[in-house]
RNA sequence: GGGACCAUAGGGUAGCUUGGUCGAUCCUUUGGGCUUUGGGAGCCUGAGACCCCGGUUCAAAUCCGGGUGGUCCCA
């Protein structure tokens, strides 16, 4: 009882903010989320209790995609004619495409790639499928893995050689505006899902240079990390008749005429799973919202010689209830100090603890703590199963409230560009200016104030920043330096 | 694409400069036992490592070469 508060250095450590980079690797390790030691570069290993959070997330993915798209799944290996077949778009990828070249011993006539992302792989059977102008719209996604050989320094989740987990949606319509449509609607289902994550988000779209190889425009997300540098979380491409006219998907209209489709994609990835660990997580480990933890409730029993037995088994009788109240739940009945777990648990960012111990059996009650304030409650056994509720509402509410304001925190305006320049000097944060969207204008800004234009958002107006020309959408202008 | 640094139990480290005292240090981890248990328990007793290949040498964790893996900086 009278602890040693000592901090265990070889535990993941605490500073969070200063030093972010470290935080980020020694959390995945040690709330066992990733293995990152499997010995290929960029490659990495889903630990159980990381893939349990990563099906959480999918599934709410899931439910709000399944409303309007069919899941598929395609193959993963993609014929090298076909992935050449769209010059631009292989232009974007061609230096970190992985290749299968032999089989066996003997090598093959027609090399394979591993896919960098679909749309090769899937379009020419888009092509064999739509026929009629009654098939359209379609709306496909599929939950796969895709190869990329990074040349920059990978990192677990963020940049890595094989992501794990890539979500990719490709819709097919009869018009450009119901493709427009279409971006728009994505728009909606991405800023609910992350809504969902308490994950903030900044909505541009990225200047032309930096748009989707083969799209007409390109929308994104970014996400603001503790290191104060954007992370880009999720994509939205009107791919326009592009990638139609080059695999032939075309419909017969009513009228009996052939057209090709208007296509678009969107995609997320793992990012979005490092972004929840990295925005909501402290000093004291994950954080994490009560949709995503592996689990919602643990409960720790408080155990002395008398009454164990009694309190043990108030607490399976709790476990059962919050079992079969949909919550899940775990009671830790290790033979190891009640405050062990504490921190266990704690760092492994389980949204609420419950603790019974003789004092609160006597009461019939029970001590509950919350991951995200550390805050205790003393609550009743007695409809305990609505007060968890509320708790978990309430938690995912702080944690949003909390991430958004700190990264409106970091987004500052600028009026001239030496202004924009002493921002960047800080090295962290967004900086928000007018530009006039012109190419040229917007790379001899990137020059100028060495920033990388990360889009545009679509309101306000004003007069560029560089050229003094009207502006007329006004624009965010994100440092990002990646 | 160019450069710098690093590699010792599951994790973090000491030792390397000046080869031998290393049967390799400390923390954590981990098996068994007893006493404990309202915020990281204590004691006893076990377990666990010199990245790979080659070279120099009587002798290599230590020096040299190559490989592999990792970290960071610059374009």
């Amino acid at each position: 009882m009278q602890k040693p508060i000592k901090k265990d250095p070889n535990r993941y450590h605490g500073e969070k903010m200063t030093e972010f980079s470290e935080w980020f690797h020694n959390i995945l390790e040690e709330a066992e989320i990733i293995d990152q030691r499997y010995p290929v570069k960029g490659m990495h290993v889903w630990m159980p209790h990381g893939f349990m959070i990563r099906k959480n997330t999918l599934k709410i993915l899931r439910r709000i995609l399944d409303r309007d798209h069919e899941e598929v799944l395609f193959p993963l290996l993609v014929p090298e004619d076909e992935l050449a077949k769209e010059a631009i778009h292989v232009k974007g990828f061609e230096d970190e495409v992985y290749w299968v070249t032999h089989g066996g011993l003997s090598k093959l006539q027609r090399k394979l790639a591993l896919r960098p992302t679909s749309e090769t792989v899937m379009y020419p059977m888009f092509a064999l499928w739509v026929r009629s102008h009654t098939d359209l719209p379609m709306r496909f996604y599929q939950v796969v893995n895709t190869f990329r050989y990074e040349t920059k320094h990978t990192r677990p989740l963020i940049r890595v050689r094989e992501i794990t987990t890539f979500k990719e949606a490709h819709t097919i319509h009869a018009t450009a505006s119901e493709a427009e449509e279409q971006v728009e609607r994505a728009v909606e289902i991405y800023k609910e899902f992350f809504n969902s994550l308490g994950i903030p988000y900044l909505i541009t779209r990225r200047p032309p240079w930096d748009k989707f190889p083969g799209s007409e425009y390109t929308v994104a997300f970014d996400t603001l990390m503790p290191d104060g540098k954007t992370l880009q979380i999720g994509t939205v491409h009107n791919l326009g008749q592009t990638f139609a006219r080059t695999f032939e998907i075309k419909f017969e209209t009513p009228e009996g005429d052939h057209e090709y489709v208007h296509q678009t994609c969107y995609g997320l990835s793992d990012r979005v799973i490092a972004s929840v660990i990295a925005i909501h997580g402290d000093e004291s480990g994950l954080c994490l919202p009560p949709d995503v933890a592996a689990h919602q409730v643990v409960i720790v029993p408080i155990i002395f010689k008398k009454a164990a037995e009694e309190v043990m088994e108030a607490c399976r009788e709790l476990r059962s209830r919050l079992e079969a109240a949909g919550f899940r739940v775990h009671l830790d009945d290790r033979d190891i100090r009640a405050g062990r777990k504490y921190y266990e648990w704690e760092m492994r960012g389980v949204p609420l603890r419950v603790e019974i111990g003789p004092r609160d059996l006597e009461k019939g009650a029970a001590v509950i703590s919350r991951r995200d304030t550390g805050e205790k409650v003393t609550a009743d056994l007695q409809g305990i199963e609505e007060t968890l509720r509320e708790l978990m509402k309430d938690i995912l509410e702080n944690l949003r409230t909390r991430a958004w304001e700190r990264m409106e925190s970091e987004i500052r305006e600028a009026e001239t560009l030496e202004e924009a320049s002493r921002i960047v000097d800080e090295k962290r944060g967004i900086i928000s200016f007018m530009w006039c969207g012109e190419e040229e204008c917007g790379m001899d800004v990137e020059e100028k104030v060495r920033v990388d234009i990360l889009g545009i958002q679509e309101e306000g107006s004003g007069t560029c920043i560089n050229c003094g020309r009207e502006a007329p959408t006004g624009l965010t202008l994100p440092e990002h330096i990646s």
